[in-house]
DNA sequence: TATGAATGAGGCTTCATTCAT
DNA sequence: AATGAATGAAGCCTCATTCAT
């Protein structure tokens, strides 16, 4: 993780550039992203980007731990309120598309870029999301099996990975200010995924 | 799409270069992966891959052009059997697992750079199938809805992406030889996806 | 040469500015110096340096330049006293090292840099100096040979650089601080380069 | 150290360049050394050198680590000749000189830049030369001024210091084309420290 | 006096590609 | 079929310098 130089929060010039990279990043990845296109975009020259930055990939960093940590606090409150597993789950679905309308980029990065960039040693904190994130789903599907809430048969590794899939793959295509809210979108998502398509 | 050059299918030093080329797009991206890479895994130098491919580009092009060709085989013939519409959306998944044991790098490689490369004139195939994939799946949920398979509120669009994003990026962690078959997984898809996972 | 802005002397912000520039160049260098390094070690910014100078290269040209006026100034003193060869020797080992207590790093960053800088107009003093220097000392080793007091065989072009080395490149490892004072330093030397370090 | 990728010694294309590389680093230093100005005179551009090395910092690793071997293999030789400490410091100068016949770009580099670049792991061997170095003469002043040889109130480390600047100072302005061998330099050099230039 | 933000030139390096052999 | 050597464009980053405040 990276702490950002100076400034509060998303304020500022630092903040500004940060959402203009977020935003190339998500749309061309981060590989394919110039920072010339970086800079263009924020109206400055690229090598002006390391006044406030250290490196293209410290941009990267900044962008996608601040998105964890919001998300983090998030789904804390979710597992502190102690829910049945149906309640915890349409909570989870919910905080997560809630998150997407914060930092609708970052997801698209992370979703995008997360395993490449896990390799390296400064997001080392994707891979210990990842995995926090896998225990999390994987209690609150095992309480579901376990007190009749969900199928008995599921299989909870594969169920994990089906709902992980599911609801981060949205992020690419869903765009907040679309006709449905974030809460709408995660209501049809819970119900499709609970009770299945089918009749 | 792209003619290779020569050899008629699978075979020849060729296919082993498409072959090694594909697994280090899946692996490594497009964009972060180079030439050279390919050409140390497969033994020769990246000068040398220029004897069998003109550019990096029709590399890529060959292994997704070769993927979408046999699995659009596949899907028609699906299609022309005109099964009532969970037959089709189970024939259709079990299908796109099907072919992800044939071409699992080549589905790895769609699903992370389709949309980048699909810019492309080149490349204007895989927007068509795209299109055409959209239309099939939507049809097939239509019909669904229409003679009461799948459930009446079911919104069409929201719910073929969900079912998109949920086949395909199973390509990604999906290993065919895992514990699991291809037909085993399939089945367990369309058994969540339909009936949902909740009791 | 370069005429300071303001004050007079080595007082003031400008010369603690002047002084901490001098060590960073003879620490790492001239060209691995950066401006903000300077600035960062005075407590300021990069860009405030130019408040006070014109450029990194005046910087360089005011500690090279006040080094050598008051290294020639004691040279002068030596010189118009006529003594004896070998008297004029000792005299002007001994006003060297008696500069580098003042100067030190201003004759580090000439040992290292003299000959680079040389080639611009602005430090043309600086090729001055040097042949000079260089007319100095070879007229003293002359009058010594002349007069019996150096070896009738001694290849004086030779030995002046042996002699114009061995001084200056004490200046490297010289620390004043350290347990000998320059004139017991300057001593050592004497003796060992009139009489040798054999018995 | 690095060993060279291929062919034997110095022949090949690899070899000259690091000639030219070595030419241009003691000619402007460095860190003032572009690549390009390498590649241009070794009639390249300056991206094909990196067919060759990997890095600028290679370059100067190559140079630097060949030149070290070379010289400590000379001077192997004469510690293991046994010699009386008078012949061993004549002989020590004469192996000197000699390496700067073969490698006199490497010799001003190294003279230049040493202290800078041992700073990082990969010249680390060049911190241990430079403390292998101080203990041969060393050890060969000490055994002298114990036998007699040397005068017995030897200041050490100075005369240590002294030697090793006269020595390797005359590297910068050495000619081997010049009227003089080596052998005939090092001759004048060791009359003049050994028996001083005072009659 | 100094800061914060930027410029613009240039540095090192990577990489797809070419081509004579 | 493949190598060895090179090209040329482009990428990331550094740094001296400027300037409004």
């Amino acid at each position: 993780m990276v702490t950002p130089k100076k400034n509060p929060a998303g304020t500022g010039r630092r903040a500004e550039l940060l959402a203009t990279a977020a935003e190339v990043f998500a749309e061309q990845g981060y590989n394919a992203t110039t920072v010339r296109t970086i800079a263009d975009r924020a109206g400055l020259l690229a090598g002006s980007l390391y006044y406030h930055f250290d490196s293209k990939e410290s941009m990267a960093d900044e962008i996608l731990s601040a998105f964890l940590t919001d998300l983090w606090q998030g789904y804390q409150r979710i597992e502190e309120a102690c829910l049945p597993p149906r309640e915890t789950f349409e909570g989870l679905v919910t905080e997560s598309f809630r998150q997407m309308e914060r930092h609708r980029p970052a997801v698209v990065i992370y979703q995008k870029e997360a395993r490449r960039l896990a390799a390296q040693e400064r997001f080392r904190y994707l891979s210990d999301s990842q995995e926090r994130f896998q225990k999390l789903w994987t209690r609150t599907l095992e309480r579901g099996v376990a007190d009749g809430s969900f199928r008995r048969e599921l299989d909870v590794p594969v169920a994990y990975r089906f709902v992980r899939d599911t609801v981060w793959m949205a992020a690419v295509w869903f765009r907040p200010q679309g006709r449905k809210s974030a809460a709408q979108i995660a209501e049809q998502y819970t119900s499709m995924v609970l009770d299945g398509i089918a009749t």
